[in-house]
DNA sequence: GTTGGTACTTAGAATGATTCAAAATCTCAC
DNA sequence: GTGAGATTTTGAATCATTCTAAGTACCAAC
């Protein structure tokens, strides 16, 4: 939580057993799966890639850099969240709304990866 | 592209296989591949269920049914885009937007799956 | 009609992320 | 210290997708 990138299973895996060098990949699976149904983490899926786990819970999209691969967080502002709900033909009823952007970024220092 | 729906590579292969018995997976993914490279057809995914192919090339959203898993098109207006395009902070360029809402529709007869 | 080169297709193996199942281990109240 | 219940581990299984090598089709030149 403390980190604000977006690590892999896998990464989260490494990070985990630097603490507790005995835990398992299915533990971290288990673990992240357990967290998702909380609303502690999300999940960020790009193409068939290896999913991604995102610890910022505000509303954001998120932009996929095409060079490097990384995923940077994009603030959403509620006026934007309500015109894409408008768009919903009547019936319609949505209780997740996933944005992604793709291209490159000169980025600085944003919460990258 | 007759079809509106959003078949997977599987039911392309089923389509194709009535037309010619003798095609195998392979080349369904080989063609595919090649349609998305020329912007014949575009990629949908959700989370990590197989990738299906939507042949809509215009702007437009996704809506994944929750209970019946299938896929809306969702009619994107420029605004909405352009309002869209306005949350990247400088620096960020963007070539792909991809809108994925995910709920329930009591939809009627919209282009599914 | 045959040859040869190129491109396409096939079949099956390989990959890689994820899930599953069974056995092992831990925890904690009693 | 015991036993029940939950958690964790290990390794195998699954599934979509990719890769590879061999086979086949196409077509122009002879």
């Amino acid at each position: 939580m403390a980190e604000r990138d977006h690590p892999t299973v896998d990464e989260v895996f490494q990070r985990a057993r630097e603490v507790m060098p005995g835990v398992s990949l299915a533990t971290v699976y288990n673990c992240l799966e357990t967290f998702v149904g909380c609303g502690l983490v999300r999940q960020v899926n790009h193409e068939r890639e290896s999913t991604r786990y995102c610890p910022n819970l505000a509303p954001h999209a998120h932009f996929r850099d095409k060079e490097t691969g990384r995923v940077h967080d994009i603030e959403l502002p509620p006026e934007v969240i309500k015109s894409l709900r408008s768009i919903l033909p009547p019936g319609f009823d949505s209780e997740v709304i996933e944005i992604s952007f793709h291209g490159r970024a000169q980025a600085k220092d944003s919460p990258a990866n």
